[in-house]
DNA sequence: GTCGATTGTGTAATACTATTACATATGCAA
DNA sequence: TTGCATATGTAATAGTATTACACAATCGAC
């Protein structure tokens, strides 16, 4: 899979979500990149439409954002999965190849042809539940 | 697992739900609640919360809708797969224990504490790829 | 029964997320 | 050069969800 050479505008909006710490919205992105001459919605959601269609990055449905592949551009694009914790907003992606495998025989034999799989798990990550006596140093994340 | 009564609101609600044929938004079943006093779409997401709660409802992030449960009430929450065609809009909802219990183990190895779990196909439904020399016939959902 | 707490409801306003429409620019190929 | 695809800028609008505040209904403790 080739990886093109991204656009001013693409390579500004990757590297604020490489460089974050959690997913962010198109809208903190936009925010962000106004010094850089952002000023509108659509350069970011332009943006990211091409990032995402190479996969370099992920958008995360269930809390309208969207994240850096961590796997360096995954290619197993079928089978990422996303624990997001809810209360430190931080993200772990990891490809899962058993779960891709399953899901595609699922689909296989019910006759679904399989465009997008979507997974993502809510919950609270070790880190913050190691933390229980610290509940209010992070704000909750919905 | 018991089931509470609905409110009048919450009762109109998930009958909506149920009578459609696919996944409705929020903004869409308000509209076909209007004639019944609806005027809000507080008074939807409200009696929404409380349908999900109770999955009697759920939720496709996806695509920002809502659906009945097809299981008469789902107990396990944890696993239900949605297969979403793009095409009719029409869902399938399966219930995989295997895949939970995937999932769960993960989550146990990584000491992540789940919350909910998200699985959303999307693609083409059989019907609709049998369908191809009607490919107009239904509008494309997204 | 009354008090208070909880839950449900009505309405308005607002915030957040995403797209359409149209104009202009840039790069590459025939 | 022309033509086409891609990228960009800007404004307006559409679609989704929540906050804030007021009021009503229900239920249990007393």
């Amino acid at each position: 899979m080739t990886t093109p050479e991204l656009t001013k505008n693409q390579s500004l909006v990757f590297h604020t979500l490489s460089d974050a710490k959690t997913p962010l919205t198109a809208y903190v992105i936009l925010e962000q990149l106004r010094d850089e001459g952002f000023s509108s919605p659509l350069q970011v959601y332009r943006a990211l439409d091409k990032l995402v269609g190479q996969n370099r990055v992920h958008r995360l449905e269930s809390i309208n954002s969207f994240v850096a592949c961590a796997h360096e551009c995954c290619t197993e694009q079928a089978a990422a999965v996303f624990a997001i914790c809810e209360k430190c907003g931080k993200v772990s992606e990891f490809a899962d190849a058993k779960l891709a495998r399953h899901v595609k025989a699922w689909a296989r034999s019910d006759g679904f042809q399989l465009n997008k799989t979507t997974i993502e798990l809510r919950g609270e990550c070790q880190a913050c539940s190691n933390d229980c006596y610290n509940n209010e140093k992070n704000e909750k994340h919905r």
